[in-house]
DNA sequence: TAGATTGTTAATCGATTAACAATC
DNA sequence: TAGATTGTTAATCGATTAACAATC
């Protein structure tokens, strides 16, 4: 509501703040101050405060932030105060590694179902799972409440299962596949295109290199 | 040298006209012009001209862009006309699944070596890699003109192991664990925080149902 | 040549930083 | 109360978009 046009750089900040704000609260630091936060996140005190003052005040002046109170506020907005329902689709190498290994589910977010298109790998058990031919996918997200689906398949199977997943009304689609998936306003993607990032990589490298020739 | 200052989100734009432009490619265009991009990928065509000629002026006046040279060009400014070899730290099953299965070796990013602390994996052949033990990380970067070292270790052993790799004089860092890395200029860190990306995703389904409660 | 489209400058928009009054 | 630090407005900076002269 009135967080209708928070711009998503501040957005794409929040976690970052999450994961600062739980280490300190691991630590047992009850409060802090802006310009504190600042030294270690290396960014602008100035800018911390704007980016709180987009959801409330969580503040109080001439003591800081509250540092629990102030983790469970961005975890609330980050939608870390409820779980998430996943499904993936794709039960390759990547796929499992995501289901399988990296414990997302402490975070809320829990696999409950995995597809994949081919036969020799349908029946199979991934992660206390039994893999699922793609013929039951709608019958599935229905039944079982699914908020994402983890795309982890080749590009060229992607844009299909997207319209297949919009058209069940998905909330959202957590992208590895290396292509842009056209979908309506109600779906939200998520895209991790992993060769940019490692394009992008290349590109710093070189240029420092060129630069300090 | 002429392209000192260009912002990150230019660089981060290049990876995506590069896929664009190989599919435009394979399909046998040859020429484009800026509007007929910016349909396409859903930018405008003055963000595209801008972007291009910050690197130069790839294009003609009256003509567009050649598809090819354009292609070639942006693929040499992000270092895909050279090949970068890489160690994977962390053999477990994200780690696995990159060198394996994601075939970055088709952009010229070649796995040489695997580390891990795990005895119980030291030794074992993983992506036609024998597992090695940590102690021989730094002998093998040096004899092995080694670019780019991947992360994929828990967030506790990775500040060590990023400084380690700095003190060599990695070039750069794919950095898979969730902490930030401090290293020194010369070490460029490219971060890859699966769970943020999963949180940002969380967030704008909230959003968006918020909004259209 | 006329038409098309770039390269580039100028205008706008948005995001970041600075400053400071409000207030705990 | 005095000191500290927020919340917020104003100033600056940077990125995007618009406009158009240059030119193929």
């Amino acid at each position: 509501m009135d967080n209708k046009d928070i711009s998503q750089a501040v957005i794409s900040r929040l976690p970052r703040y999450h994961r600062y704000l739980g280490e300190l609260k691991d630590n047992n630091v009850e409060r802090i101050s802006s310009q504190e936060l600042s030294v270690l996140m290396k960014v602008t005190a100035s800018q911390i405060r704007q980016d709180f003052n987009n959801f409330g005040g969580f503040g109080q002046q001439g003591y800081g932030y509250n540092v629990e109170y102030l983790y469970d506020e961005i975890g609330r907005i980050l939608g870390m105060d409820h779980t998430h329902n996943l499904i993936l689709i794709g039960a390759g190498n990547l796929g499992q590694a995501l289901a399988n290994y990296m414990n997302f589910a402490r975070r809320g977010f829990v696999f409950k179902g995995i597809f994949d298109i081919d036969e020799s790998v349908i029946g199979k058990n991934v992660s206390d799972m039994v893999v699922m031919p793609m013929s039951e996918l709608e019958d599935f997200v229905r039944k079982n409440d699914i908020d994402i689906a983890v795309l982890t398949i080749p590009k060229t199977g992607a844009p299909e299962v997207a319209e297949r997943l919009s058209r069940i009304g998905i909330s959202g689609i957590w992208n590895f596949a290396h292509v842009d998936l056209n979908v309506p306003d109600n779906v939200q993607v998520e895209n991790v295109h992993l060769s940019d990032s490692l394009m992008k990589l290349s590109y710093n490298i070189n240029r420092y290199q060129e630069e300090n020739n």
